[in-house]
DNA sequence: TTGTATACCTAAAATTCTTATGCATAAATC
DNA sequence: GATTTATGCATAAGAATTTTAGGTATACAA
């Protein structure tokens, strides 16, 4: 399915907030843990993480996969963290929103 | 709080399928339904009536409000109902997908 | 050796939104 | 009476994020 556009970027930090990564397994991470619904294209994620680099919410390092793979790894620095927080309670507010139009008050 | 990009024609397909409305009405509802969480600017709306339109999903007239003012009123056409049915299942794919990732599966 | 998976990146195009602006009428307020 | 607010339409410029498509390179499997 294609992503709604705004929505990567919680996706991201939520996937690092578990433990620091790179971009590829970030991108498989959330393709698997959605059931296969959440695509992440590599023309959108290597931007974003980018993206999320600048603002200072992510911390990138190169490192080495498992299987001995040059890689660049990305950390939540803690100002991510809080903007993940912030981030998921959007979410669930535009979630309750959206319900509210689609379904009335009470579903 | 600012649209996701993508949710506008979902929100305004629901609206009118209670009954035929005009623009800035369907604006005023779905603030109104969402308790004032979204809010549809006009060069959001405006365009989007159009593309909808265009595509053949609603149907526009002229006419009068209630008040006596002249406004063009949409009307969901039959594959305006069934895209309104497909964009509401895909809108609960992607929540449960987003819930998937953010929460696990256990939530 | 050919394909598949891993791993990074970028550019062009598409899409959809915000912001800003314009026009016009009616109702409410000062 | 004049001004502001609300109603109602519309478009253009800019911003943001995505898809599509391409490139590079290594490792492993068929």
């Amino acid at each position: 399915m294609d992503l709604l556009k705004g929505t990567l970027d919680v996706l991201i930090l939520r996937t690092l907030s578990d433990s620091p990564s790179h971009g590829y397994a970030v991108a498989r991470a959330i393709r698997e843990q959605s059931a296969e619904t959440l695509i992440v294209e590599e023309g959108a994620l290597y931007p974003a993480l980018r993206r999320l680099e600048k603002r200072g919410l992510l911390k990138a390092s190169w490192g080495r996969t498992d299987t001995g793979r040059e890689a660049k790894f990305y950390a939540l620095t803690a100002p991510g963290k809080k903007q993940l927080k912030q981030a998921m309670s959007d979410w669930d507010r535009y979630v309750e929103a959206m319900g509210l139009v689609l379904r009335g008050p009470q579903a």
